[in-house]
RNA sequence: GAGUCUGUAGCUCAGCUGGAUAGAGCAACGGCCUUCUAAGCCGUGGGUCGGGGGUUCGAAUCCCUUCAGGCUCGCCA
């Protein structure tokens, strides 16, 4: 349905042309001052130096358009030109009856609905999931669902590191360890086993160990680059261990991202992409986009508004082998074989910025991608620690996000059976959904963009604006509903009718912006205000509660308005978290 | 060195397509539970929005400059 916004808009452009002015100045905005208003318009000042007329008349002319209007219940024209709002209890009353009616909340689908893939987790065979991997997890998935939610295509990519150097390493250290195995066997040539020669465990130290020996050992560095080269050209013994690589990671990776209630659409990874490379590259080269420079294959990206030097492109290196860029290239042409999507959309490290200018540029240069489409980079900043610096364990290493997800959940653990006696087994269930959203409220309340301290103190405390205490504030809500139910009530039939109260009024005014947050939240890409949209509605909710006594009210009109209201608060919230990806329990 | 991002209360952060007295949370202090979950609510104190200049009737917000910090800058991903 309509914004309340645009209503409210829609009157003062009306107003404003009748009083004979440009309905351009007619622009409404929430107000900044509540205490003297619930919306204002500022137009009258932007449009004083226009009609050379103080814009205190001007104000006066509107205002006086607006006399007698439904929408509103106050119409002032303020000093020095500002227009104040407030609304007309019974038309809110109406827009809310409208939105409960509606099983999506007011939020209308988009008219011209749009396929994106989002590119996010990124998460790197062989090697376990940690913290570095949280923000992408987090940020894409909520994303992902704020599009879905809007009636847009959205699918999701968690597009494995699972090529390159690091593999070449994997191979090296384990022909070092194990070279008895047939796939080191080069005359072999019949089918290589159905079982791994590693557990995930084994394969997630192999790694590791082969990463910092290959930094002291030159001869060791370039085994693994030649493994590497020859893994891309199809020796069949290395494919053969890569197989096994992806096959004993992906099980183990998505038995991590369910834990954080995270699901991709595909789990294609980089390797997927190299069928594509050898007829990119031919390409590229044929229509001139690229050339050689000092043996490497590159296009040039550079633009004459660049206020800095962009390096070309670079598609092949000097030992013909591909890189990162020529993968995500090759991944850009697979896409739009499979899915001709209108964007791509990546979900990535900040400071990888550069790296997706190169691609992006390279792609719509050498048209690998239509003119129209649309190709987006979202960085995130770093997850930092108290101290400022780059997350880590107490004995300075990278923490894996298993062990994280498991201490804020026995944290959560504790302090709900310290509160409430409570059966152990739900207890454990609560703690779960309390703890994800401790960490992914934590996370997404702060903008994508800018580093972040990671405080699991303050992330997990009920206080604040945090995700426990929207999770409390839904769950207050609950038992309220239920209540009224064992009273033989029924919420479900219940109607809302117009405000009562101040604070009645403050809740149901931000119930009705419900629409316009998620609209605006996900043109922007901006999680964060969905977090600071439920964090006011849950401050209004608690102030309404607390004064209004609502299962002794005698009056079952007024009564069952507001448990309607409940009701209605309640989905909300709840359809927010369920977009920020997590749940609330029943009770905690 | 070049580019880029950040700098708002003791701490963690909103606000940044210019508007009225710069907002939250935590921490500190003071109230409110025989009554729907007090994991809550209400209140007090705390800021020359890094510094300086400019544009404007009006600047945390736009422009310039300067300081401090982070990050990036062709054969890693």
């Amino acid at each position: 349905m309509k914004k309340i916004l645009d209503f409210i808009t829609d009157e003062m452009v009306k107003a404003f042309e009748a009083a004979g002015y440009d309905t351009g100045f007619a622009k409404v905005t929430l107000s900044n001052r509540p205490d003297l208003c619930e919306y204002q318009c500022n137009g009258a000042m932007a449009a004083a130096k226009t009609y050379k007329k103080a814009p205190i008349m001007i104000a006066k002319d509107v205002v006086e358009k607006l006399q007698g209007n439904a929408v509103f219940s106050k119409i002032d024209a303020v000093n020095p030109g500002f227009i104040n709002l407030d609304l007309n209890p019974e038309f809110l009353g109406d827009y809310l009856r409208t939105m409960q009616a509606d099983p999506d909340l007011s939020v209308e689908k988009v008219k011209n609905p749009r396929k994106i893939i989002i590119d996010y987790g990124g998460p790197n065979v062989a090697k376990p999931l940690h913290v570095g991997h949280l923000r992408s997890a987090i940020i894409g998935e909520s994303i992902k669902r704020m599009g879905r939610f809007l009636g847009h295509e959205v699918i999701g990519d968690v597009h494995l590191g699972d090529w390159g150097l690091q593999m070449g390493l994997i191979i090296t250290e384990l022909k070092k360890r194990k070279p008895e195995l047939v796939y080191f066997d080069e005359s072999y040539t019949g089918e290589y086993p159905e079982e791994a020669p590693f557990t995930i465990s084994e394969l997630e130290e192999i790694y590791p160990a082969a990463s910092a020996y290959s930094k002291e050992h030159e001869d060791y560095r370039e085994e693994a680059m030649q493994a590497t080269y020859l893994l891309q050209h199809g020796h069949r013994g290395y494919q053969g261990i890569l197989k096994h690589i992806l096959n004993v990671s992906v099980s183990d990776l998505k038995r991590n991202y369910e834990n954080l209630n995270v699901t991709f659409d595909l789990w294609k990874g980089e390797s997927d992409a190299q069928p594509y490379i050898p007829a990119m590259v031919q390409y590229l080269k044929e229509n001139g986009y690229s050339y050689e420079d000092q043996g490497a294959v590159v296009v040039d990206v550079k633009e004459e508004t660049d206020t800095k030097e962009v390096p070309p492109c670079m598609i092949l290196k000097s030992d013909g082998a591909s890189l990162y860029t020529t993968t995500d290239l090759a991944t850009i042409v697979q896409r739009m074989e499979d899915y001709h999507p209108d964007e791509i959309l990546y979900v990535v490290d900040k400071r990888q910025e550069m790296h997706f200018i190169q691609v992006f540029r390279c792609a719509k240069k050498a048209k690998l991608v239509d003119e129209d489409t649309k190709l987006s980079f979202l960085g995130f900043g770093t997850m930092n620690g108290k101290d400022g610096k780059p997350f880590k364990t107490r004995e300075g290493g990278v923490m894996r996000l298993e062990y994280l997800l498991k201490d804020i959940e026995e944290e959560m653990f504790r302090k709900i059976t310290e509160n409430h006696a409570i059966d152990p087994a739900e207890a454990r269930e609560t703690a779960k959904l309390v703890g994800l959203s401790a960490i992914k409220y934590g996370d997404l309340s702060n903008q994508a963009s800018k580093d972040y301290v990671f405080d699991l103190d303050r992330f997990t405390s009920f206080e604040g604006n945090t995700g426990p205490y929207i999770l409390y504030t839904i769950v207050r809500i609950k038992s309220i509903l239920n209540k009224y139910r064992e009273q033989g009530g029924e919420p479900e039939k219940a109607v809302i009718t117009q405000p009562a109260s101040p604070s009645e009024k403050a809740l149901m005014l931000s119930l009705a912006r419900f629409n316009a947050v998620c609209e605006n939240a996900f043109e922007e890409y901006a999680p964060h205000k969905i977090c600071s949209y439920i964090y006011e509605l849950a401050n209004n909710f608690n102030s309404f509660y607390h004064e209004t006594r609502i299962l002794a009210e005698e009056n079952p009109k007024q009564k069952a308005s507001w448990i309607a209201l409940l009701a209605l608060t309640r989905d909300v919230l709840e359809k927010c978290i369920d977009v920020l990806g997590f749940s609330a329990p029943e009770r905690m």
